[in-house]
DNA sequence: GAGGCATCCTAACAAGCGTTAGGTAATGCT
DNA sequence: AGCATTACCTAACGCTTGTTAGGATGCCTC
């Protein structure tokens, strides 16, 4: 499953001059996530987004009403595929799993999701500081919906006691959060496949568990 | 020990009709610092800098050449006293000391490092991936040292034997230098001290370790 | 006290930015 | 055939940007 699927299951009707419009929308949203990704979303302007997605840069403003419109539904499709990957992946777990099988299920989906659609993930983790405008409110929120989740898979892995003493609680969220979304400026298929990086990963955090 | 010490030795000659130049250079370099790393680059104007250091934006560049200049001076600064720090931890280490220990101490000083001189440090992180120019090819070249230290850190880890076999060699070196740095966008002072955060990374990479 | 240098200033430039106004071509519907 | 709608276009606007030119001011030296 790619970024989003809506709008694809009726047959799409293409009048006017040029592509249909929910295939020019999304191909706009593609280019402008590749070149916020890499290049910064200030770094790019309006008329190089459009000459990559075969027109001009008035009319991209036929499909989206500002530049901070684009980078705000960038942001909702990244955090949205992946809270959804990731609530996905735990809840096909059979049903003895343990608090430890879930966050281990939730750290592979989360790393698998951050790299199948990098260009989108990276422009939110990129963005995750500060998000040019008060426009991205409901990223906040959407933001805050995956940070509570993960808190709520961390405190059942705590009040189950399998959590080492020695990791303080405070900082276990953001650092672990933090650390599997860092790999989307170093890691690509050269260093091993995604499999491996997963598996790295849990390995390396093993001192979270408690023995 | 602050971010760079040099021409801070001769008594600072005062002449002109402002500050002393040294003095109003360091001051551009510490508020460009501080809103590159929170605003970031391109959406920080000359003006903006000028201002926060009480001139003028033309009389920035009685200081430095551009802007870039600026950026790339900071972004040295940033690598070149993490790197010193770092290894100055490592040498003060006694005799006896295991590899373990030596990258132990590492970790430490460069979680010391990146927090104490935070905006430096930030602004690097923060345009690792990519710097805007090409300018940066000495920043380029200090990074390189700084991530050749680390390597033979893990190298000697690895040849005695130290290392678990289940981390991937290929990926380690980032992972934990990755993990580490993105804790500048999260951490501060509230979330506990300094020394805890430090005791719960190298407890949270205990995973990296052979039993 | 005069010259020289260090440190700032005002004024202004060209270029690029996001965005708006208003027009045009191509399709589907009746 | 004609109309409405969709999807683009050209032209241009006001604004901000990094940067340069040239000048003023204050301190130090002799």
């Amino acid at each position: 499953m790619s970024v989003e699927d809506k709008d694809l299951q009726r047959p799409v009707v293409k009048k006017g001059r040029g592509q249909s419009g929910s295939v020019s929308r999304r191909l706009i949203l593609d280019v402008a996530a590749a070149m916020f990704s890499t290049r910064g979303f200030t770094e790019t302007s309006m008329r190089e987004i459009a000459a990559k997605a075969g027109m001009r840069a008035p009319s991209v403003y036929y499909h989206f009403t500002s530049k901070e419109q684009i980078l705000s539904e960038i942001l909702s499709i990244a955090i949205r595929s992946t809270n959804l990957a990731v609530r996905e992946s735990v809840r096909q777990l059979p049903p003895g799993a343990t608090a430890r099988d879930r966050i281990e299920a939730a750290v592979g989906a989360h790393l698998r999701s951050l790299h199948n659609n990098l260009h989108y993930t990276a422009t939110n983790v990129r963005y995750q500081g500060q998000v040019p405008d008060e426009v991205a409110v409901n990223v906040r929120a959407d933001r805050k919906q995956y940070a509570d989740y993960w808190q709520q898979l961390l405190a059942q892995a705590d009040a189950s006691g399998a959590l080492s003493p020695a990791v303080n609680r405070q900082v276990l969220r953001p650092l672990i959060l933090g650390s599997m979304n860092q790999t989307i400026n170093w890691y690509d298929a050269s260093r091993g496949n995604l499999d491996e990086l997963i598996q790295t990963v849990l390995a390396l955090f093993q001192g979270m568990w408690r023995d």
